[in-house]
RNA sequence: GGGACUGUGGGGUAGCUUGGUCCAUCCUUCGGGGUUCGGGACUCCGAGACGCCAGUUCAAAUCUGGCCAGUCCCA
């Protein structure tokens, strides 16, 4: 089996071998940006979309789905928004053979697809909020390269849209998605930076956006998802207005909160290693694979207790792969690490003499657990794994999140940069010139590692009004 | 949006400059047999490709044009 590109030299390179060598996709499809979700990448996402379901719901949320197809002329009601997105959208403008009166805009996102049915559904302060979700795919016609998760042209999208009666509620939506998808980034052992992003940078019609971003080798950051807070920019538009307890007529307040199949991506790229593909168990595609040792001598026991311990692990609710396949148990390790189970229980005649299992996890830490107590030490040692996948993944954020002082600092930046910003356009574009590069925005929750604050803008010097900001060089 | 380059079995490749020696090379993969089996086994047999459509020519993987797909650079 070929040997993967090296990680720290070759990223791109090694990020494509791992997602085709995993099997988390097939990338052959002749459309530009559309690939295939093999059986192994959809179990991947199914677990992922699961995460994201239990925190969306469990501060409620609930599931709707609306069509794919957007009329013209609700998708241009909002000025800016249809700015942002005009270059990128899809147009069904026939119906067989015949051109269509009103030209269909496949959605990019759901903002002018939900909103005209939002008018209809909203009346009273009673129906707020309003807090649902979906998750479907969409289309954005990026003209970049595409790379499989990353930057897609079908997208795997998760949306959540709001109402809310004023501004002070849909903040508080907001901070209750940023706590939902903290929760999220603990399941996928993920640490992120969370900034307020500059207003040339923020959301095509929001009021202000809030996004998740990964820091990568060489200043590079990759957006995870984001949160907006929409104000009145929509509901004014679209009409969305309830009755007051007085009696008046008001606009609704709005929030999103976006989140795509990106987050496979970005975990492949943050814990997967030299070896390949590593999971979180949350979204191991199997959380545990079983190998039997077999050999001419060994008798029945191996294979035997393979089967049980397969069994009995599916029993307890767990996802088990058991590989009794017809190759030398060395060839199996390594497709199993390639693939990023986080646990292999090996079995052969030492272990089914002995009542117990070899049991070594995907970073390469070996142990044993007694078959009686089987169920219980999966567990744990799962629960272990992940507590350690967290952990070197944060030792890795700290080493991509360093200060600099001064502009000239940027230029040769080869990890993401914290700042000081004192907020002007002008001091922020200077800054972006500088690390050639991105202003990300002002942190809005503290780092994982925290560092010191700045005290200067690192562009004009001013002490005035100065912030925290991230700034690097989005993939 | 502008420019450059690339396309050969499932994956990676040789051949293309100078058309013929190519019913297309090698590695890997896949199917079957046998010996194996505690970190990528060995062996035997078999399967599988010139992106698509035109054109030039006695002859096209090789030259020309269009299309499709992909990669990179610049805006």
């Amino acid at each position: 089996m070929a040997e993967l590109p090296d990680k720290g030299t070759a990223f791109i390179d090694w990020y494509l071998a791992v997602v085709e060598a995993a099997d988390l996709t097939d990338k052959r499809y002749p459309v530009k940006g559309m690939n295939v979700w093999t059986t192994y990448g959809f179990r991947a996402r199914r677990n992922l979309d699961a995460v994201m379901v239990r925190e969306i719901e469990a501060t409620g949320s609930e599931a709707v789905e609306f069509p794919a197809l957007i009329p013209a002329n609700e998708f241009a009601k909002e000025k800016e928004h249809i700015k942002g997105f005009d270059n990128e959208v899809y147009w069904v403008t026939k119906g067989g053979a015949t051109p269509l009166d009103v030209p269909l805009v496949l959605r990019p996102t759901s903002e002018t697809a939900m909103y005209p049915v939002f008018a209809m559904w909203v009346r009273s302060h009673r129906d707020l909020p309003l807090n649902v979700y979906q998750i479907v795919n969409t289309f954005r016609y990026e003209t970049k390269t595409t790379r499989p998760f990353v930057r897609v042209r079908e997208i795997h999208f998760f949306e959540e849209h709001t109402c809310q009666v004023d501004e002070d509620h849909a903040t508080e939506r907001v901070r209750s998605n940023l706590g939902a998808f903290r929760r999220m980034a603990e399941a996928f052992c993920l640490p992120y930076l969370t900034t307020r992003r500059p207003d040339w940078d923020k959301f095509a019609g929001a009021h202000y956006t809030i996004a998740f971003d990964i820091p990568l080798a060489g200043a590079r950051t990759l957006q995870l998802g984001s949160v907006h807070h929409y104000r009145e920019n929509f509901s004014r538009p679209y009409g969305i207005t309830y009755e007051a307890p007085d009696g008046s007529q008001r606009h609704v307040h709005q929030t999103t909160f976006g989140l795509s199949e990106r987050l496979l991506g970005a975990i492949v790229a943050v814990h997967g290693d030299a070896k390949g593909a590593v999971f979180p168990s949350a979204i191991a595609p199997y959380e545990v694979v079983v190998v039997p040792i077999l050999g001419t001598d060994s008798g029945p026991g191996p294979i035997q207790t393979a089967e049980a311990a397969t069994d009995r692990l599916r029993r307890a609710g767990r996802r088990v792969r058991l590989d009794a396949g017809d190759e030398r148990p060395g060839a199996k390790y390594y497709r199993w690490e390639l693939h990023g189970v986080p646990l292999r229980l090996e079995i052969g005649r030492r272990e089914a003499e002995g009542r117990s299992v070899t049991i070594v996890d995907r970073l390469g830490r070996k142990g044993t657990v007694p078959l009686d107590r089987l169920e219980t030490g999966v567990a744990e040692r799962l629960a272990d794994f992940d507590r350690a996948l967290r952990e070197r993944a944060r030792t890795a954020f700290a080493g991509s999140v360093t200060p600099a002082r001064v502009l000239d600092d940027l230029k040769d930046s080869v990890t993401v940069r914290l700042v000081g910003w004192c907020g002007s356009e002008e001091c922020g574009h200077q800054i972006e010139t500088a690390i050639d590069g991105a202003l990300l925005g002002t942190l809005e929750e503290a780092l994982p590692n925290p560092l010191e604050a700045p005290t200067r803008c690192i562009a004009c010097g001013t002490s005035d009004g100065v912030r925290s900001a991230i700034a690097g060089r989005p993939m």
